[in-house]
DNA sequence: TTTCGTTATATAAATAAATATATAACGAAA
DNA sequence: TTTCGTTATATATTTATTTATATAACGAAA
């Protein structure tokens, strides 16, 4: 018996403002490593991303939220170092919520798409 | 008072299958634009897309499919053409009600969107 | 005051993606 | 059998995106 192809049905979400977009899955693990390493720089190592661009991606949101995400500080003990504020981390919990429900819908209506 | 900044959902969804995407937003336009004109050139063209690209498009909806989304000729009264099979059809509408239900989830979601 | 590793920034290089260009194949109709 | 505009395909060019490289600024701690 021959074994039908199977389709599923995936996507993805992001939370935008007028001035484009402010929080996707990406711009969310970034601000994770960031708060666990306590760097931009080692948060963008570990997703293999140029520092340059982890660094565009927060100053994009930081300047998009009245508040910061992340508030970085060069020099002294380490060299520098990064933090994830209350702010970002409300914005990372928000997202969470939005792509758990965006993953229900997906998985809802991944049944049956049949041509 | 202050105005608040606004921010919202917003998305994208596409059916998949295990050779990569199948069906998303740009791809059915083109299927649609193509059942309008009978033709690919015409609409890509009218999609301000290279017939290059409309043309990949085209293989690799076919190619993931059962049975082709298009068909097309070349020679002929017109120089060729191209014609949306029934399967073809078919995939742009079961699209089209998941794009439905997706809108709606993000209206739903949208709302109270706050840091 | 020297060292350290990071932040911040600019510029160059490399890579990827899209577009442009050219040309053969095609077959109905004149 | 000639013409026509499209499909199909390869290759070159352009554009956009990403990464690499370099360097100054920084401030706590040794």
């Amino acid at each position: 018996m021959k074994e039908d192809k199977s389709f599923k049905l995936n996507g993805r979400i992001w939370i935008e403002s007028d001035s484009g977009r402010l929080l996707g899955p990406g711009r969310v693990e970034l601000l994770e490593r960031i708060k666990a390493s306590g760097s931009i720089r080692q948060a963008a190592l570990q997703m293999e991303m140029s520092y340059r661009q982890a660094w565009d991606l927060v100053e994009d949101m930081n300047k998009q939220m009245e508040m910061p995400v992340v508030i970085s500080h060069r020099g002294g003990k380490g060299g520098g170092n990064a933090i994830v504020t209350e702010q970002g981390e409300k914005a990372i919990e928000q997202f969470y919520i939005l792509q758990k429900k965006f993953q229900k819908f997906l998985k809802l209506n991944s049944s049956k798409i049949q041509f």
